[in-house]
DNA sequence: CAAAACTAAACAAACGTTTAATTAAATCAA
DNA sequence: TTGATTTAATTAAACGTTTGTTTAGTTTTG
């Protein structure tokens, strides 16, 4: 589906609001005063407002797989390295697309729709067979345990990931990092929160311990 | 506040359906109908759709920080057997209050509500003083390690512990626990992740590694 | 018999979507 | 290139529902 700079912007509004307000928290009228376009060009170009969640999630999810496996194709690191490399993907895709990450948050939890629960889940499966695999090669070249378990590993990477996402705010506090500005703040949690993933990663996956 | 039965009524049927619904996505009329009590009685008793969400806010947080004060104090246990309390009580209150913790993460995210947000920081504020303290004593026992980020540890666990809780199906079919009774597989669940979540705790306060 | 509990009906406002009319852009024979 | 004609984009207004809340009246309770 080839998009319009209208359409664009229709659906980073909606994006951004669906963040903020959540779905049924904002309405259609909030999107398009906020977008700046009339009322009507909504559903004329995407039908209806589930549909242009849908569409959300189409542009989000467009390759994801191929990313993933283009990172832990390429090169002859070891397993260990690779996971490190899945961490920082992770940590990044999350912080700079926090906004859709918070829609799929809430999305799961409230799960009325069963359009977007299928999207997600398949957003799920494919992550867990790329880790899966990555896992597996590692247990084949002896440098991961056996016993691993993989919903549970992406439960921490995910839920970690998304719990500092959404208190920020508490982390800048408690750590009194005001005097950062944004950007330097940004780059100073990327940087701790994929050191720490590590550390957990490196624990549960490698023998030493 | 001392709630009748009807008010109980209600209020556990809107925790409820704003757990699979949403705040936005559920009606005063559909908590009404569910409750099987008259529409009108709601704002009768509550006020509004609002203030009825804060009565669920404050039914939930009510004897939260004694529960865990008294969980701490109470024995000579040693500091890691103590935070090990602490996980598995975190585990239950999640497990067992699955529709608050739903709602909470949604608000949390959308943060449209001034009010349910400031009684999620209290919340917050609170567990993290508590282990915290906990941490502390531990460091001065020589049996935690220096250098502990609080917030990433309470990251870790309660964002696997509400990753788990929201993806369980899909982690009873990744493991094929479809014979369990609902039971057996919340026993086996709340176990499994008790026993992963201390090891990593482990990891990250004890200097053996 | 006064206070509390309860009800059906009504309220205005907001909702997602559609309509009918208008303007802009693209297509194309001359 | 011109002017005609079709297609796409855009608009304000209206549609019928649903929304949260209130009202005015009735029943129940202490």
């Amino acid at each position: 589906m080839v998009l319009s700079d209208k359409q664009l912007q229709i659906l980073e509004t909606a994006e951004k609001l669906f963040a903020s307000k959540g779905f049924d928290g904002t309405s259609v009228r909030d999107i398009a005063e906020e977008a700046g376009v009339n009322l009507a060009m909504i559903s004329y170009y995407f039908g209806s407002k589930l549909k242009l969640m849908e569409a959300i999630f189409e542009k989000r999810s467009m390759n994801v797989r191929e990313r993933v496996d283009h990172l832990l194709q390429n090169s002859a690191l070891e397993p260990m390295d690779k996971m490190y490399l899945l961490v920082d993907e992770y940590i990044s895709r999350v912080m700079e697309k926090q906004q859709f990450f918070k829609i799929m948050l809430c999305e799961q939890v409230v799960n009325k729709n069963p359009v977007i629960i299928k999207l997600i889940n398949e957003l799920k499966f494919k992550n867990a067979e790329s880790i899966t695999r990555l896992i597996k090669d590692g247990q084949k070249r002896g440098a991961f345990k056996k016993n691993i378990d993989v919903v549970f590993m992406m439960s921490t990477m995910i839920g970690t990931i998304t719990q500092v996402m959404i208190s920020q705010d508490y982390y800048r506090e408690f750590h009194n990092l005001q005097s950062l500005s944004d950007e330097q703040f940004d780059t100073h949690i990327k940087k701790k929160l994929g050191t720490y993933i590590k550390t957990i990663f490196k624990e549960i996956l490698s023998y030493e311990g």
